[in-house]
DNA sequence: GCGGACTGCTTACCT
DNA sequence: ACAGGTAAGCAGTCCGCG
């Protein structure tokens, strides 16, 4: 019997899959997994079925096809294995229409549509017209009648239909309001919920934490208490990578068509077994590396021994890592496994035209994980900047891929099995370090979007708030409203945007005052677009609601109005989230007394929140979001203008100068305790704001620049914001120069100083240009590194340089794709650029170099009062006297 | 036929 | 497929010019 078909995914549809023989939850057999020897010849999983099972934490839910029934994933921790549940409630998918029951009635192609169970009158409270509403809900028998078949679909039978293009498994999750990531138990063949409740210390503290709050606000950060204290298990896990044979090292092998031999594997899991398969293959050199002692070499002579113990592992392991396994590593042994005569039933995973997924545990493919910018960006605070496995283990474990001068087909096996082990180590070791850092964050996600952990870590930040806000209009009766209608009723925005093709005003800048500061205490604003959801109220049915008496209530510089009656769905959601970060997370995180586990989980909450909280204002404008808002992205950036420019104006009236700010922050000159307390005050009581101190600098230098300075910390670090000579595309050798002066400007400690600086700093960049003008620094220093954002044909308007690059590369024979770095050097022949591994250094365009130096100091210079024409004048000079 | 002014494209950054 | 604002460098176009 298969397990599930992936139709509830919008997946190609596998027709069958393999043969996980899973009991139903009316079996009576004892639960208990039997593992067949010479079943697993065949990589067949036989599970017989848990009538009672105990307590065990939902990893996904799904739905399974054969069945007509979602499906659970449970992980139970003692077993430290999944135990399928299905659902015994008879559970339908559906939508829902406007029209009556008989109404729909006289619609013949609906009552003739052979999916169609029966109708039922329901009723829902519709958030934007703020009334309860009369619907029916059309019942099918399987969610692919409800939607998704190319046509015929009763959703494209009847005029309107809400609710229809939601996940069947996610409306399950929704109607019988699963919280996925916590535990539950089967008792009798029953699901049922494993209560938690948080111990009384901390319930009290937020008790005493929110008592000025509502009731129903304080509801909110009653159920978050329980999501985030609730212990996390950790879960058993393995992780994969294989090696697949190239005849032509420049290209990557096909997953489609997967005609080359899987000459390794490795398999390492969380136990610490460290597993490589190796084929043996004729031709091979002897020799190489040696093979750290703990790590098994196995030699299959069979390629198909080696998806075999693969296969095994797939059947047996809660979750499964990989690196890109749902485009590669998953996708190739799906299709290799095909092409070895497996039978689909054999094979443990479902392709999807996306994805990978596998019928007993759960595919985490960290790639896709780690390439979700708000991972990247609030997560990971921006640590890796590259997607590649070596990039993002490099720089968050320190240890990168091994590197190779050969093929992988042309390795040793020892090189090669050295090299394939390392990848799996390092995948695995993603999700452990910092006490399983990534597994606690993914668990934590998965807690408080409500989304099984395939979903999670596959959908970017608007998935995640689309799915928590979905579960909760489910929670409160909520029609779930079409996107085209929040659009029509709250209609346009009313600002303009500074910048072209933008559809609304962001933030402000304040122009700072160029020059050098001392004393200088940065105040932001604790999470200000968070907050001002909260306390204005905003939602998508609250702004420009339907009621004449709360019309009056305006948005500063806008002609829109927020409601008075009811508080706001993401008011609520958004307020009660950042409130849980602001006032609890964030500080005991920081909370040395605590033992470090504790700190550690805190960190995780803190950070999950964070992620969330970073994006929710964003998605109210992004277009692709359900409930996207206009009008509400635009009121958020409206109040946000507003709360600065009053800051600004009481710190003037204090008298204090303000000499810079961006968006939530405002940047003081040497301002008094006293001030910094009064406004503070003052901002708490009239805005609603909590206004703090983020950091304070010893110094700080601005040019005329906007979101370009350089901050001078007490103890002489440096903060480098926006300038060139921090960017990532520029040359080695001028960041590198530029550094220098940075530690130099790091080293001034009042405004004499800078004479003594400007010494060092001619010195530096004397060097730096005798250096560019004799040919000193290796070409590699000289490249320009850039992001390549599409495929190179794709650049129809103009050809920036490094897409000219990327044609010349090509040329050569090299495969260029979307996100990859095209590094190049300008040259004074051809078309001014050529890439770094074509070029040679007696081409070198010295003068751009030189242009490159000047303009990217100039930046800091002149601000500090350094003339940079003087430095260069004088330079050239000498340079002119030493030849 | 050429150079300056201008606009638009692209990337990388800030909040 | 979270947003808008800013900067640098370059590509491409237009216009004037005996």
């Amino acid at each position: 019997m298969t397990v599930k078909t992936l139709d509830e995914f919008g997946f190609r549809t596998q027709s069958s899959s393999p043969k996980a023989a899973i009991a139903s939850s009316q079996s009576h057999q004892e639960y208990r997994v039997v593992k067949k020897e010479e079943k697993w010849e065949k990589s067949v999983l036989e599970v017989e079925f848990p009538k009672n099972l105990p307590e065990s934490c939902i990893l996904s839910v799904t739905y399974e096809g054969e069945k007509r029934a979602a499906c659970l994933k449970l992980y139970e921790p003692k077993s430290k294995r999944i135990y399928f549940w299905y659902d015994n409630t008879g559970h339908l998918p559906y939508c829902l229409s406007n029209l009556s029951i008989n109404e729909l009635e006289k619609n013949i192609s609906l009552k003739n549509h052979p999916g169609l169970d029966h109708l039922e009158p329901v009723k829902k409270f519709d958030p934007i017209s703020d009334k309860e509403v009369n619907m029916t809900k059309i019942i099918a028998k399987d969610p692919l009648s409800i939607g998704g078949r190319p046509s015929g679909s009763i959703r494209d039978l009847i005029p309107k239909a809400w609710e229809a293009h939601i996940r069947y498994h996610h409306n399950y999750i929704y109607d019988r309001q699963l919280f996925v990531g916590m535990p539950y138990k089967i008792v009798n063949g029953n699901l049922v919920s494993v209560n938690y409740s948080p111990p009384q210390d901390i319930r009290l503290t937020m008790e005493k934490l929110f008592e000025n709050e509502s009731e129903e606000f304080r509801g909110y950060i009653d159920s978050w208490v329980n999501l985030f204290q609730c212990p996390i298990p950790s879960i058993r896990r393995v992780a994969l990578d294989i090696e697949v044979y190239q005849s032509v090292s420049t290209r990557i092998p096909d997953p489609e068509e997967a005609k080359e031999q899987v000459i390794a594997a490795s398999l390492v899991d969380s136990d610490g077994l460290e597993r490589v398969l190796i084929l043996r293959r004729k031709d091979v050199r002897e020799g190489g590396t040696k093979v750290p002692f703990h790590v098994k070499l196995e030699y299959c002579d069979d390629e198909r021994q080696i998806l075999r113990e693969i296969f095994k592992a797939l059947i047996e392991y809660p979750i499964v890592l990989t690196f890109n396994g749902d485009d590669f590593d998953l996708r190739y042994l799906y299709h290799r496994a095909e092409n070895l005569g497996y039978k689909k039933e054999e094979i443990p995973i479902s392709l999807g035209n996306e994805f990978a997924l596998l019928n007993y545990g759960v595919h985490v493919d960290l790639y896709k994980f780690f390439f979700n910018r708000s991972i990247q960006v609030y997560a990971f605070s921006q640590k890796y900047t590259e997607f590649s496995l070596n990039e993002i283990a490099a720089s968050i474990l320190g240890v990168g891929k091994v590197t190779l001068d050969l093929s992988v087909s042309e390795l040793t096996y020892t090189q090669l099995a050295e090299y394939c082990h390392r990848d799996s180590e390092i995948t695995l070791k993603l999700t452990t370090f910092g006490d399983e850092l990534l597994m606690k964050l993914i668990m934590v996600l998965v807690r408080v979007s409500r989304m099984p952990m395939e979903d999670l870590t596959r959908q970017g930040v608007s998935g995640w708030i689309r799915n928590l806000m979905y579960f909760e209009h489910r929670r409160l009766n909520y029609l779930i409203p079409l996107s085209e209608d929040i659009l029509e009723t709250k209609g346009q925005v009313a600002s303009t945007a500074i910048i072209k093709g933008k559809k609304f005003k962001g933030a402000i800048v304040v122009e700072p005052k160029p020059g050098f500061h001392f004393n200088i205490a940065v105040l932001d604003f604790a999470s200000l677009y968070p907050s001002i959801i909260k306390v204005y109220n905003l939602s998508y049915e609250t702004i420009l609601c339907p009621h004449p008496e709360c019309r009056s209530n305006t948005i500063p510089d806008l002609p829109h109005w927020v409601c008075r009656r009811k508080k706001g769905l993401s008011s609520l959601l958004i307020g009660s989230l950042r409130d849980m970060r602001v006032r609890w997370y964030k500080q005991k995180a920081k909370d040395k007394s605590l033992p470090e586990s504790l700190r550690n989980l805190y960190n995780v909450v803190q950070l999950t929140l964070k992620v969330l909280l970073n994006a929710s204002y964003g998605v109210m404008g992004a277009e692709a979001f359900e409930l996207y808002c206009p009008p509400l992205a635009e009121a958020v950036t409206a109040i946000g203008r507003y709360s600065i420019t009053k800051t600004i104006e009481k710190a003037n009236s204090l008298n204090i100068n303000v000499v810079y700010g961006d968006t939530d922050s405002i940047f003081l000159d040497s301002p008094t305790q006293r001030q910094i307390d009064d406004l503070v005050q003052w901002s708490e009581k009239e805005l609603g704001m909590e206004l703090e101190i983020d950091k304070f600098y010893r110094y700080a230098v601005f040019s005329k620049l906007k979101k370009n300075y350089l901050g001078v910390y007490p103890d002489g670090s440096v903060d480098i914001k926006g300038l060139s000579g921090k960017k990532r595309h520029m040359p080695e050798f001028l960041k590198s120069a530029f550094m220098e002066m940075v530690k130099t400007l790091g080293e001034v400690k009042s405004p004499n100083d800078f004479d003594q600086a400007k010494v060092k700093i001619q010195a530096i960049v004397r060097t730096c240009y005798t250096k560019l003008k004799n040919k000193e620094y290796p070409l590699s220093s000289l490249a320009l590194n850039m992001m390549i954002s599409k495929p190179p044909s794709r650049y129809t308007k103009t050809t920036p340089q490094h897409v000219k690059a990327a044609e010349l590369l090509t040329k050569a024979g090299h495969e260029i794709k979307a996100g990859d770095i095209i590094s190049f050097v300008k040259t004074t022949n051809g078309q001014g650029v050529k890439p770094l591994q074509l070029a040679s250094i007696n081409e070198i365009d010295v003068d751009k170099y030189v242009e490159y130096l000047e303009s990217t100091f100039e930046q800091v210079l002149d601000a500090v009062g350094i003339s940079m024409d003087e430095i260069m004048g004088i330079t050239k000079l000498e340079s002119f006297f030493f030849h």
